[in-house]
DNA sequence: TCCCCAATAGTTGTACTACAACTTCTTGGG
DNA sequence: CCCAAGAAGTTGTAGTACAACTATTGGGGA
């Protein structure tokens, strides 16, 4: 079953009712419908106007309270918790880069430099948990947003049972749409963050001379477990601002 | 009402019940009671235990399910996730640098440089919501462990109405219990994390000759909203691992 | 024997009701 | 005008019932 909410709302969220819930609440608070330290109407209202049991409305709450969305109150209701834009790109809601850049406005782009596929190396053998003999797709590219370099990607991942045209849109669109559309869809991620300062990362026109970059190297999961897709994320500093928010 | 577990469980968290269930079972779970990828006893068993109703259970294990630390199955049950311990140091989570040192098994000190009260700098006031003339206490530290120093922090305090004790307690000691002991515990955190490459940061011996840091710029809030303090800390890139998990 | 599928038991998801606990506003008395 | 008691509104917890989904089991057919 899937509700209605009256309003038109992306069909990229699925999940029970109360992720549903979730999901729209997110996007309305994200959407500045109310302003920080606001009230948001209440349990009864909200399941009055999704049409759902309380019960569903505060298992949705209270993802958003931990996530740092709102602050609830014993007696008073629940507050928009005072963040600004930053939630938008919070560290740990980083998932499709190209869409963060064009939620907070911009315009996103994408140059690919090599798309090849390959035996596994080493490592990337180790974090996608397959032997070296498998055959990886491997892509290298720059990440644009209003046409201008924020990022390098080196993305490798786990072609094995995977039709050529889903292969085929990883490397020219979306990565998220294209693993979407075969149920393979990512659900945690195990990332490390370092300062690097090198030459070899950048290349083209945008490389930048000061050589710094703050990488995120990432693994991702799908729902069973098993990895997907690896790869290291390289920021040019300054050009990309990581907002982490955290509650008690 | 305070539920008791049957077990010993430290006084420090309270809140509502579901509060004080969340934290237990998170204590079970980082305490590795159930192995990554075991199932943990239903719901029914668990409200059995805790001797509360099922709702109150379900908004627990929600929560947990929010910050990753388990995986919830319709139909089937919760999971641990399998991240290992490296939750721990993950970076929402990261409130006192040096308990998180301590955790991870090691020996954590501190190097006082600088501490003095003197007038706020524009910057300061600002991240502080007060003016320029209010008096505020800086602190420079290097931070270590195991006699090796992994961070440099530039911490800044709002000092106004808080006793001359405390303020002795911050410079000497532990920021964290510090503050606790007034009832100045800061419940949300706003950090903004960027790649440095400065000779000027670190000092002493134990400067590092590449001069690549992680730098973490935090504003840590009181539950009113209002800032309590703020800080640069910036980590000896290798020194520190940063580890970040997140689920959909 | 092996495989497939239907029945079944067990678990989480949603709905509804009722009341407790807490907060905020109102109101009236001093 | 101030304060305290009360009322109204909101979130927290309890309990029950059933829907939706999963995993297991066992029997029938090839």
């Amino acid at each position: 079953m899937s509700i209605d909410f009256g309003k038109n709302i992306s069909k990229t969220s699925a999940g029970s009712l109360g992720d549903q819930v979730r999901d729209h609440l997110r996007k309305r608070i994200l959407n500045h419908e109310w302003n920080a330290g606001a009230k948001i109407p209440g349990e009864f209202e909200l399941a009055d106007q999704y049409k759902v049991a309380r019960v569903t409305i505060r298992t949705a709450l209270r993802s958003l309270e931990t996530q740092g969305l709102i602050d609830v109150r014993h007696g008073s209701g629940a507050y928009i918790a005072d963040f600004g834009d930053s939630v938008r790109a919070g560290l740990q809601e980083l998932r499709s880069i190209t869409q963060t850049i064009r939620e907070m406005g911009h315009k996103a782009g994408m140059i690919t430099r090599l798309s090849e596929i390959r035996n596994a190396t080493e490592r990337e053998a180790s974090d996608l948990q397959i032997s070296e003999d498998n055959e990886v797709l491997h892509i290298e590219r720059a990440i644009t947003a209003d046409d201008e370099v924020v990022a390098f990607s080196y993305d490798t991942f786990n072609i094995a049972a995977m039709p050529k045209s889903v292969i085929k849109k990883i490397s020219t669109g979306s990565v998220f749409a294209a693993l979407d559309s075969i149920q393979k869809h990512p659900v945690r991620a195990r990332a490390e963050i370092h300062a690097i300062s090198s030459n070899e990362i950048g290349w083209g026109r945008s490389r930048p001379k000061s050589g710094l970059y703050l990488q995120l190297s990432q693994v991702h999961y799908l729902r069973d477990g098993k990895p997907i897709f690896t790869g290291d994320t390289y920021f040019v500093e300054g050009k990309f601002q990581f907002i982490i928010h955290r509650t008690v």
